[in-house]
DNA sequence: ACAAGGCTTTACGTTTACGTAAAGAATAAA
DNA sequence: TTTATTCTTTACGTAAACGTAAAGCCTTGT
């Protein structure tokens, strides 16, 4: 079964593929009921709502939110359409991330201030006089 | 065994406070070869150093390091004296997670573009004659 | 003398997000 | 009809980063 673009309905592989993961991925993430494609007899076939929501989780992911996390997203979406509460929670995750970027951005900040720091050191080490070779002992 | 900041040596729990973090954690690290503290008979005591370090590895969790990549960094620290080659490793291993932060600010503007977009018709369903409840009707 | 802390090692348990067979049904191609 | 694909379900395996006992050693305070 192959790619059906225009009635918006695909194959298992046909996503795995267009989003670059394996079928694993998108059986687990159904498993875990993230996704809820249609069945033809035994087999999957997912719509473009589907494909949306397959499109969101893994931007959650990208974003660092967990599935369980995604999940909770991808339930204001399933209805078709949200309440302003739903919204609201969405925003608020967002913004958590939001604050999580930041706090990462100042992480790497005061590393780099750490590494500064210790580079200053290490190149006056390299200025001391060579006769004395103790820095290069043993480690 | 109590802190002694005065000669820089801590017990596990001196540094398990200090850092919020449990000794188990601290044990972990040492198991993982990215501590390695001096010994009161069976006993741990963390220098000066080992705290440096302890620093350098939460500071990398923090970003987003996975803990052997923390090793590596860690590595440089070690020795006392790094030379060229490690510290372009570092910067180069600075530099990835950098790009990967710009990626996820990336897919966070990506959603938010998504959210701004179903927002609208959400708003856009909401404005919509409330004589037609279908949007209400079963989820 | 003895309980209370604080520390140790050993070792199995937990969560997340899949990977990796194994075995079989169904359909398509040669 | 045999072979090859593509799909299915079931189920055990894996890596990371610790959590959580369990059992025992040492050192204080009472």
């Amino acid at each position: 079964m192959n790619r059906d673009s225009a009635s918006g309905s695909y194959s298992i592989t046909d996503l795995s593929r267009e989003f670059a993961v394996t079928p694993r991925t998108l059986r687990f993430y159904e498993e875990k009921g993230l996704l809820n494609p249609k069945r033809s007899g035994k087999n999957r076939i997912y719509s473009a709502g589907d494909r949306t929501r397959l499109r969101l989780i893994l931007r959650g992911r990208q974003l660092g939110l967990s599935l369980e996390e995604s999940a909770e997203v991808i339930g204001l979406y399933a209805p078709g359409t949200p309440n302003h509460e739903q919204l609201h929670l969405l925003l608020q995750k967002i913004e958590e991330k939001r604050q999580q970027l930041v706090s990462q951005r100042e992480a790497l900040d005061a590393m780099l201030g750490d590494l500064d720091r210790w580079q200053t050191n290490f190149e006056a080490a390299l200025k001391a006089p060579i006769a004395n070779h103790q820095w290069r002992q043993k480690v």
